[in-house]
DNA sequence: TGCTTGACAGAAG
DNA sequence: CCTTCTGCCAAGC
């Protein structure tokens, strides 16, 4: 018995992206979410690799602010240069060691997602 | 079919 | 603080 869903099914799959695109479109200005929180909304909290996957290859995932996407401890994306310059012109701070200060800055989406 | 690769998370050293 | 390892899963090869 596992305390988590089973495999996707397409449509499933289908959902979870439309989900995790829905969000972050909701991002706001100066605020920053987490690929595990996202995952968690869209009903999936094992899939947080997923969603960095779904951002990265979906086209059209660029017009979203994706950029407002870190990892839990407030890293921004290997291989990803100019993302942190996009965070710091909304007034996101960085602390000494690189890293969004989450404590600041964390946007936990209370959002009532479409069942 | 089986092994490797990540825009992750958490723990360990 | 950093690196490395394990667990996690869909994708790629």
């Amino acid at each position: 018995m596992r305390d988590y869903p089973d495999k996707m099914t397409p449509e499933q799959a289908q959902a979870f992206r439309d989900t995790v695109l829905n969000i972050v479109s909701q991002i706001p200005r100066g605020k920053v979410t987490t690929y595990g929180l996202i995952a968690t909304l869209a009903g999936w909290p094992s899939h947080a690799r997923m969603v960095g996957r779904t951002l990265k290859y979906t086209p059209g995932a660029g017009l979203l602010p994706c950029h407002r996407v870190v990892n839990k401890e407030g890293r921004t994306a290997p291989g990803w240069r100019h993302q942190r310059p996009l965070l710091e012109d909304e007034g996101v701070r960085f602390k000494a060691n690189g890293h969004v200060d989450m404590a600041r800055h964390l946007w936990e989406p209370l959002s009532q997602l479409t069942p």
